[in-house]
DNA sequence: CGACGGATATAGATCGATCTAAATCCTCCG
DNA sequence: CGGAGGATTTAGATCGATCTATATCCGTCG
């Protein structure tokens, strides 16, 4: 038994005649109005659950303009990074019963213009996006063109007056930078530089920024690539140099994994001779060999932070725009970067 | 400028006033319906174009009775398995124009019923569970209650006429005791058996299944426990033990990084006098030191294969049910099992 | 007794598309 | 010229809720 027999649901109406009384009062029930009698409202809560009468909100949604909805454009869903920041948006979105519709742009501009069409059509109520990389005023022009509230995440592209909610990423690279000049590193890379995107440039100057500050070696630097790629062999170069450094500030912990291992064939022991310091606090963080020393930069509360964010928005329908929410990041240290400064 | 004034949208109607015929064939070029002639659908595209029409489907929908969404409830949001899932479902479901609503039962039966109604009501075609642990017959119940497609994936509990996709967890087991057989171990020990849901009771058959087949010692089973957690002090009794196991098929790769590490805290070397396999090769597990030798599970699959067969579903309306897709493990040869049988 | 007013209940329009059944429009043929 | 018949087009009902404005009920008070 139970094939999904297509038979057509109960609907209001069959309730409000079962219960012998008005659609509309139905309705009242429904959204549970204090204008409705007791009696009435307990015979009519009865009948629905006797006719295993099913709410079709959609129905209710085409009338009042708004569907309880939002749409999660992220550059990549599928890694945890995004999926946890997913975790935290869906979090408070479901506080406030609303669901989320995703939708994974991979990176690509086009793709994320189809996205937000896409979402735009099933009439969600606001969009979380984080933008991806050569996101331009196409995207604004559609943006505005949809007169739909908007609400950046993790990075932001140059759209007029945009609510965002991202992470310190400049403060987070500085503190990593002052933890390993405190223990003594002189010679610091910075690995998996781009400029991709904001998150990206952000890393950069707060890299330089502390370089600066510390009167350091300057010009550390290797570059990155989209997909967690970065310039293998100029790391290479660097470590078979005369003077090679002593210490790495990498983009994110993927790219600081992969320079432990890198490190390990050029014989020299991350955590002893040479400190590794990550960026993300992903799960592998803690569990690598030695574990990796990472700036968390909180995806979930991020996440939370951006689902509340759009709710406002939603809500007031219309007044300021332009806040800037910035989750601060915090430094956890771990055996990565030298055994001196930790405790367990 | 570019406030969300929450002015009222373009219908379809105005569309047909602008362009001078009437809704009926207006909805009729939306729909690319070859009924229309050229003149007239170019007369209407064109001004769908200029008064930036925005398709509703919401209002489509109603009529229709279908929204081309589907649910997809998955245990943990946030673990990157399951995020590498929803990624594969929603690529298919891209493909195919429908829209991915996300629920997240975090293994609370409760929960999870709550989900599935909230969906139910956002009128989705059709849902793809992950079914919380503890799921019983109230879950069957109400999804025949429901009158909904419902595709299982990775774990199945006992719906009725169920269709399921899932991995082959059993013989991707049998297949890492065979490979360690082979490379001359003999006490290999199963850390993280729990009894939770189908996935882990597969994997404890598979491995009760090799170990017998081999005519191994019996019984080398530490036990699990809900979120990758496993009790500990039984893997150390038994590394401390006469006659310690030289060899382990763990639950997955978490554990397996953990038992590595765990590993190296009693004085022995992964991947040398110990040989561990894990299962469903996150990203982490190349990345490890020594990378871990992993049973791929391949999510991304199962997950395209899934929404795949819940299209179907929900277009033949119907009949045929209770079909079991089962993606074929495979296994990922890296140092963690011994330097011998390594290639690079 | 009739009017007033708070408490309930409801009729009917409405949201914006789709669908059915029927109306027009043409063209061409007898 | 009348009409058959394919090609287009359309009027109007419909999906299932909400909203506005109005009706009805009933007790009370002047």
């Amino acid at each position: 038994m139970s094939e999904y027999t297509n038979r057509r649901p109960v609907s209001l109406l069959d309730v409000a005649k079962a219960a012998g009384v008005s659609r509309a009062t139905a309705s009242l029930v429904l959204r549970e109005s204090p204008l409705v009698a007791d009696g009435t409202r307990q015979r009519v809560v009865e009948t629905m659950k006797n006719l295993g009468y099913i709410y079709n909100r959609g129905a209710a949604n085409l009338r009042r303009n708004s569907t309880g909805t939002i749409g999660l454009v992220l550059s990549n869903i599928g890694s945890p990074f995004y999926s946890t920041l997913m975790a935290g948006v869906d979090e408070t979105n479901e506080a406030g019963s609303i669901v989320t519709l995703v939708a994974n742009s991979v990176d690509s501009p086009d793709r994320q213009i189809r996205q937000i069409r896409r979402l735009r059509e099933h009439n969600v109520d606001g969009i979380i996006l984080c933008p991806a990389i050569g996101s331009d005023e196409t995207l604004a022009a559609e943006l505005a063109r949809l007169d739909l509230p908007c609400v950046q995440a993790l990075r932001h592209a140059e759209l007029l007056g945009g609510d965002y909610v991202g992470a310190d990423y400049r403060s987070g690279i500085e503190k990593a930078v002052r933890h390993l000049v405190g223990s003594g590193r002189r010679r610091i890379v910075f690995v998996g530089a781009t400029t991709l995107h904001s998150a990206a440039r952000e890393r950069n100057e707060g890299f330089r920024h502390a370089i600066r500050m510390h009167g350091l070696n300057d010009g550390l630097v290797v570059a990155g690539a989209p997909d967690n790629a970065y310039d293998v062999a100029a790391l290479d170069r660097l470590l078979k140099a005369r003077n090679p450094p002593d210490a790495a500030v990498c983009y994110n912990d993927v790219i600081a994994l992969d320079v432990m291992n890198r490190l390990r064939s050029h014989g020299r022991q991350p955590g002893q001779d040479f400190a590794v310091i990550g960026m993300d606090n992903l799960p592998q963080a803690a569990g690598a060999f030695p574990a990796l020393t990472t700036i968390a930069t909180h995806p979930r509360e991020v996440g939370q932070q951006a689902a509340a964010l759009l709710q406002k928005r939603i809500a007031q329908l219309g007044p300021s725009k332009g806040e800037h929410i910035i989750v601060p990041p915090s430094l956890i240290v771990r055996r990565s970067c030298g055994e001196a400064s930790v405790a367990a």
